[in-house]
RNA sequence: GCGCCUGUAGCUCAAUCGGACAGAGCAACAGCCUUCUAAGCUGUGGGUUGGGCGUUCGAUUCGCCCCGGGCGCACCA
């Protein structure tokens, strides 16, 4: 909270500096950036440090310097800094008081204060994520996005947001038919040769979706007798025979299957889902007669656009036989098809419904984690949830979080990653080979927004050379101390106090709670930027602290002498175990007691 | 051709919506275990931030122009 301090003291004091030179006390009309706090890199510049002078000088047209020496005044009185500086151009650095120092630890250490924060009202949001379609098992791209979308979800949750995650299953339309051939395909194969004029002519041209799992499928339907009737079976086997019903049996079946497979992968990377969302249902009538969904959300954007043309609705209309949605209004680089000439739906129309649904369930923030080769479709996207807001007058914020590609690297060497003829590795694989807590980490320490060179030989290193391990025994550490601490008969105070921590005085305990109080701050800076990297930054750099920390500190003592700088060092210990702790619990990756 | 992402140490990446001397990890080299787990700690070397011009007190960050990499530009999903 030593940021929040300061942000108060400071702003208290400018909005007096302002009236007192004659100005309005507002301080967004000088700062509408708000007054900027950064955390010096340096040694010697404080624990924490100001550019707002530098900042106010051209408006108020006095130097820098000027402006700091009188903050510099106001300031250096407040207990909470031990001294204020001014340094460089016109830099302000603080540096707290021992007594600020302390109360931040105890705040840490207090088990009915939450260690986040939130800096922001409630707000329902929902986290769409993975959403990968049902024709193959998870690869480690998905792995990606699913590590990325659990922890956001984790850390919105943390920063007080009321956060549901939805998987979006694309299970309607061609490629549920590519994949229920596909499996037919391999199904003949298993019982007689297949020629491939017979394959082509059974594929209508296009490439069937490959790989063992297929094949897979495709061997449990021939060793589950009653799944297809003995003329369903005759049928599937004859290529002359007209394809009736038994080609559903093997959309559904395979798709329930690969299904299947992809919850277990997501169970075993522990990445639960408050839903799961079916497209199928978007395209189901009512009642078997009325109208579904998607014609339902068509119908009431078509109606809006004829009664609201002049207030920015993109119209719906006709042309070429298919019927369009004008998306070019609202930034689009063209207008886009809901219903094709052949009378079939777009994907984008059942976006929009499915959208619809999620602004109608109330929720006022739309996250969609999609992967980097999607981006052309958020224009359309953000003009379609534009326009949905409009019609049901609940304006809802859309984003769309772009997941940079994975590159798998083994031996140094690029790991082959054809999706086409199911050459792909799996986020199983990965799993059962590096682990879900190092695979997690692996996946967290970069950026979104960068593609990623996943090095298995690395991730999955059992050794000090490896951040998740670095991390995590820290926390273990931690729990390894207060072990040892019981066994030699120790007792805890059950609630700490001001004067359990005065023995502190080292810089590196010093540092250790100056680190740590940021933990708030960083978090809620990545409901903001939806960057999650940072936090794990953040924490292999909290872990660095604590074991240099711990390195150069003895802290079990048996001396009496020692008593007390022992107790502090280990409320120190403590508050950095339930820092570590959180943190890594909003990563989704596991702070073990013992390594 | 247009759009999005990207180019920083040998490698993988950071750098707080323009801030102080561009930082970590790995790799390389040199050290530290009769004491709370050495899965740890300490030190050394390593850079024209792809190139150029501009805006600014200040540019890795913003603008423009080149060069290179990835992805996308359907009545596909």
């Amino acid at each position: 909270m030593l940021e929040i301090w300061v942000r108060d003291a400071l702003s208290d004091v400018l909005r007096s500096y302002l009236k007192d030179i004659g100005q309005n006390g507002d301080l967004s009309t000088f700062l509408p950036k708000g007054v900027r706090l950064e955390f010096p890199k340096k040694e010697g510049f404080g624990d924490i440090s100001t550019p707002v002078a530098m900042h106010l000088s051209p408006q108020l047209k006095t130097p820098p310097r000027k402006i700091a020496e009188f903050l510099h005044a106001s300031l250096s009185a407040l207990p909470l800094f031990q001294s204020v500086d001014i340094a460089g151009p016109g830099y302000l650095n603080f540096t707290f008081s021992e007594q600020a120092v302390r109360r931040t630890l105890l705040q840490i250490l207090d088990p009915h204060a939450d260690l986040v924060v939130g800096e922001e009202g409630k707000r329902r949001v929902l986290v769409e994520f993975v959403s990968a379609n049902p024709t193959g098992p998870l690869h480690v791209g998905h792995g990606r996005g699913a590590a990325y979308g659990d922890a956001l979800s984790r850390i919105l949750r943390a920063a007080g947001h009321d956060v549901t995650t939805e998987y979006y299953i694309n299970d309607a339309g061609n490629q549920m038919e590519m994949l229920g051939r596909s499996t037919c395909l391999a199904w003949r194969k298993l019982q007689r040769t297949v020629s491939e004029s017979e394959e082509t002519a059974f594929l209508k041209g296009a490439t069937p979706y490959k790989g063992d799992y297929i094949r897979e499928i495709a061997q449990e339907m021939i060793d589950s007798p009653g799944l297809l009737s003995p003329e369903e079976t005759r049928a599937a086997l004859d290529p002359l025979a007209p394809e009736t019903g038994y080609l559903g049996k093997f959309t559904e079946y395979s798709q329930n299957r690969i299904m299947d497979g992809i919850r277990e992968d997501l169970q075993k990377f522990e990445v639960p889902f408050d839903g799961f969302f079916s497209e199928k249902i978007l395209h189901e009538k009512k009642g078997g007669e009325g109208t579904d969904a998607i014609s339902v959300w068509i119908n009431r954007v078509r109606e809006a656009s004829l009664q609201e043309s002049e207030a920015g609705v993109p119209d719906v209309y006709e042309s070429d036989g298919a019927l369009w949605l004008r998306t070019t209004v609202l930034g689009d680089d063209k207008d886009r098809v809901l219903l094709r000439s052949d009378g079939r739906l777009t994907y984008f129309a059942a976006d929009i419904a499915y959208h619809a649904l999620k602004m109608e369930r109330g929720f006022d923030v739309l996250i969609d984690v999609w992967g980097a080769d999607h981006h052309g479709y958020i224009p359309r996207m953000n003009a379609a949830v534009k326009t949905l807001s409009l019609i049901l007058d609940h304006p809802v914020e859309f984003r769309v979080a772009l997941i940079q590609l994975v590159s798998l690297v083994r031996d140094g060497r690029p790991v082959s990653m054809s999706t086409r003829g199911g050459e792909f590795v799996t986020l199983r694989e990965v799993l059962d080979e590096v682990g879900v807590d190092a695979t997690r980490f692996s996946y967290l320490t970069r950026s979104h927004e960068s593609s990623l060179e996943f090095d298995l030989n690395k991730a999955k290193e059992r050794s000090m050379d490896n951040p998740v391990y670095y991390v995590q025994y820290a926390h273990a550490r931690v729990r390894s101390l207060l072990r040892q601490a019981e066994t030699r008969g120790l007792t805890l105070p059950s609630s700490w106090t001001d004067g359990d921590l005065e023995a502190l005085r080292e810089p590196a305990e010093r540092d250790l709670v100056r680190f740590m109080d940021r933990f708030s701050a960083v978090v809620n800076d990545v409901t903001r930027s939806l960057e999650i990297h940072p936090l794990t930054e953040f924490l292999t750099d909290l872990a660095g602290r604590y074991h240099h920390f711990y390195f150069h500190h003895r802290i079990l003592s048996q001396e009496p002498q020692d008593r007390g700088l022992m107790i502090a060092r280990i409320a120190l210990s403590i508050a950095a175990g339930r820092v570590l702790e959180k943190g890594l619990g909003l990563l989704g990756i596991s702070a073990p007691d013992v390594m």
